[in-house]
DNA sequence: TTACAAAGTTAGTATATTCTAACAAATTTG
DNA sequence: CAAATTTGTTAGAATATACTAACTTTGTAA
């Protein structure tokens, strides 16, 4: 059984396979935010419990065993966002803090609950998917706002960030998952882009941002 | 910020000063089951943290802030249950557990949405009170059954445990919290009692699980 | 290809939580 | 009261999780 400090390891792991290929030691320190030495300490007990691969000075892989842990702790995250904001009236920026506590109950009811009562809900509330209760889990294939050009646009669809600060910014410029953008120009002094939404003006919105916003390009019926 | 464990030690503080006056560390031990010496090095730390009063030899208190804590922590385990119960179709047996894990989530407005979501309500599914958002914890006064006498009758209010296998047994027998029972006889050979209740046949309940069920004695309308 | 930087490892330390064994204090009992 | 029992304490050890400081390995760049 894995602590609710192995499960944040794991997790770590996994996410960062997907986004690189890739899995060093000092990424998963700098995800997890521990010292190097921690890291490498809590990777040499992870792989006594053969959860990942791992030999001095190579990169790690998770098993398959430290893989479906991982995915099943993310169901858990996810499904309560989804939980916490369709059925406990919490805003889309509240619920992960939450969810990163409630991922390490251990009570497979609790959660298969969840989702029946979410109607097995696929995405949680920043559009990530919610693996299914066999341990799939839906590759998605947006591309950030940055390849969006002038002229063109794209549907929101997910973040690669769900913290408070930032839901909370793209509260204030009400954007929501969904949001059709139309990039209106880019500026070449620093990457800032001009773009108009849903039943929206003008808006101007930083490259660091716009990095943060996953879409899908839509026909330009012109 | 308590861990976890510190948090179920204080848990087991409180209601050992509530079942019986006094607080001992050999009665601590038990409660959580760990060793006497693992129960005097945590009080020690507790003590440090100014959770409980407490000398050497002398008997134990739980200072405001410590039961100022307690209570918060059986407030999120009641509301638990009762959330479980009446939101997420959990059984009445199934309950304690998870709420065991759910207590120690840190996420006030989690639980506040939950007593909303329920109405406000008094009683945990096992009938113990539970405490409102201040900290106000209803006393009762419940009697256990054993104290009814034969030709009596009495109302199921509440339990002493809510352990699986004593409310399974509940189930099998069809008693429920509001169940009115008679006490038709008891066996001087063993202290068993027999019984009739809400719409069942005689049936027999031992001196162990009389003890467990808290009862109202019921106005003998004859 | 050496030299420097980045990444990874080891050693040593600290706190939290738990145990067993050995001993001491307090309480109960004959 | 003295002996026996219960209760509480200390010492010493183990595991989990974290740190800093010192060192080594690997990879890159001159
Ligand atoms: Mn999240
Ligand atoms: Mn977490
Ligand atoms: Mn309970
Ligand atoms: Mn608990």
């Amino acid at each position: 059984m894995a602590s609710p400090t192995e499960e944040n390891y794991l997790k770590a792991l996994f996410n960062l396979a997907n986004e690189q290929g890739e899995l060093s030691l000092s990424d998963l320190a700098n995800q997890v935010q521990v010292s190097l030495p921690t890291a490498n300490s809590m990777v040499k007990s992870l792989r006594r419990q053969n959860w990942v691969h791992y030999e001095k000075y190579k990169p790690l892989t998770l098993t398959e065993e430290g893989k479906a842990m991982a995915i099943s702790i993310i169901r858990k995250h996810r499904l309560t966002e989804m939980f916490l904001l369709k059925m406990m009236n919490f805003g889309w920026e509240e619920v992960h803090e939450v969810a990163e506590q409630v991922e390490h109950i251990h009570a497979p009811k609790f959660f298969e609950r969840m989702d029946e009562i979410l109607g097995y809900p696929s995405v949680d509330p920043h559009g990530s998917p919610i693996p299914d209760r066999h341990g799939n889990l839906e590759k998605q294939s947006f591309q950030p706002l940055t390849v969006v050009l002038p002229g063109q646009r794209a549907k929101l669809h997910a973040l690669t960030n769900s913290s408070t600060a930032f839901l909370a910014y793209l509260n204030s410029k009400a954007l929501t998952l969904g949001s059709s953008i139309e990039i209106i120009s880019i500026e070449q002094f620093d990457q800032s882009r001009v773009v108009r939404y849903t039943g929206h003006p003008t808006e101007t919105l930083t490259e660091k941002v716009c990095e943060r916003l996953l879409v899908q390009l839509e026909e330009t019926s012109s």
